[in-house]
DNA sequence: CCAAAAGTGTTACTCGTACACCCATGA
DNA sequence: TCATGGGTGTACGAGTAACACTTTTGG
């Protein structure tokens, strides 16, 4: 049977917080098009691997971290016939949190890398700015109803440090005292370590790791 | 630039309440492989057409209805590498939601086509059975928080119409009069046509259309 | 009149929010 | 002892569930 035959690439979308504020990773484009301009990572998906497993082998290529340590998720497709002037391209986007990471290195086929605070962003190559927008609309619902906003954190957290994750990703400040109550409350959400810190100043705060729940109940609200 | 070319698809779950029941668009297969085993209507992506452009013709194609009368979203894509056995096939998922429609013709690649009751399947040929559980799940959540609900009925419903839709989609019961002050009681949900119908027997139901609102204020719960 | 379905009122309970208040540490 | 953040108690209002009750039609 004939068909056409497409190119398909795996774009991600690798959010963290840095310093109180959504960050996200972009690479700078070492060749045309959209030469010097900002761009999502990404890459071509090989013949003998799935989707799951291009996004995984890319993120590690761009950020280094061994896979399965980062949250990873499939959120949406984009195919529109003029996305990339060479040629007829069909990218899959992920979505990966990761905790805050050194400052990663280029990649084979970028001139450089940073983490770019979601909040002032240069304009992007392709539309990869519309891309980023659904995977944060997608990471800002999910942190409502999942415990996803651990994937942000380091092994063992606090309360206060896991607030100021939801409050860097939402925009917005939650009242301390009702968040705790909520968070601690959730059934399988967090799990007390035994261990305390005062890294934070003032009282001692207990640490938590993540638990086992994969929805949470009830959720939390913007 | 040399790279892996794919064949992409766009496969469709097409869902209607019928008789109370939620129900699926199925064609039987017509060639080699999986001949004569029932799928999910779908087909190439043309290269001159973006995707949501493909997922509407095709639905055209099968259903024979004008294109924009049928909500259509995309759910998710899948590209295993055995997923197809004759080659490498990345296929788009679309799921469209659809009025009560006659029973389908068979497709131009397909050797009959039938409405099958979501909750007694045949087994379905490729990986349709994930692809389809998949966009079954992702229709049930959003009924709680959008008007899409109303995708399923026809251009002017009474409440209790809307609410066998809830019902047969969740496969629940719901409380008739708490249902009915919900969705009334929800900004941007319904409005009143200002005719009344006694198609259900009994006292004369309004007669209500869809507002505008595209979320639900508060939503509705399972 | 009776059955059936539409639509309203009422009550008890749950949950989110706001905020007063106390606790345990470092300086 | 004071400042700082951790953590608890409590009261109020919004939203839900359960269900008694009234309304309006067809037969």
């Amino acid at each position: 049977m004939s068909h056409p035959a497409l190119a398909v690439t795996v774009d991600l979308v690798v959010l963290t917080v840095r310093a109180g504020a959504l960050h996200v990773l972009l690479v700078e484009r070492g060749e045309e098009p959209f030469l010097g301009r900002w761009a999502l990572p990404g890459g071509f998906v090989r013949p003998d691997e799935d989707l799951p497993g291009a996004a995984s082998r890319e993120l590690q290529e761009e950020t280094g971290l061994p896979r399965g340590l980062v949250h990873l998720e499939q959120v949406a497709t984009y195919g529109a016939p003029d996305r990339d002037p060479r040629q007829r391209v069909v990218t899959v986007c992920y979505l990966a949190l990761a905790p805050d990471l050194p400052v990663p290195r280029a990649g084979t086929d970028a001139a450089d890398a940073r983490w770019a605070p979601v909040a002032d962003l240069p304009d992007l190559a392709f539309d990869h700015d519309v891309l980023l927008a659904d995977a944060v609309e997608r990471a800002r619902a999910k942190l409502e109803y999942t415990p996803l906003a651990t994937a942000f954190c380091p092994p063992e957290f606090t309360v206060a440090e896991l607030r100021r994750v939801y409050e860097a990703v939402w925009g917005t400040t939650l009242d301390a005292r009702n968040f705790h109550r909520k968070v601690t409350g959730a059934a399988g959400f967090l799990e007390p370590t035994g261990g305390t810190t005062t890294r934070d100043g003032g009282r001692p705060a207990t640490l938590f790791r993540r638990g086992p729940a994969t929805t949470l109940h009830p959720p939390l609200l913007r």
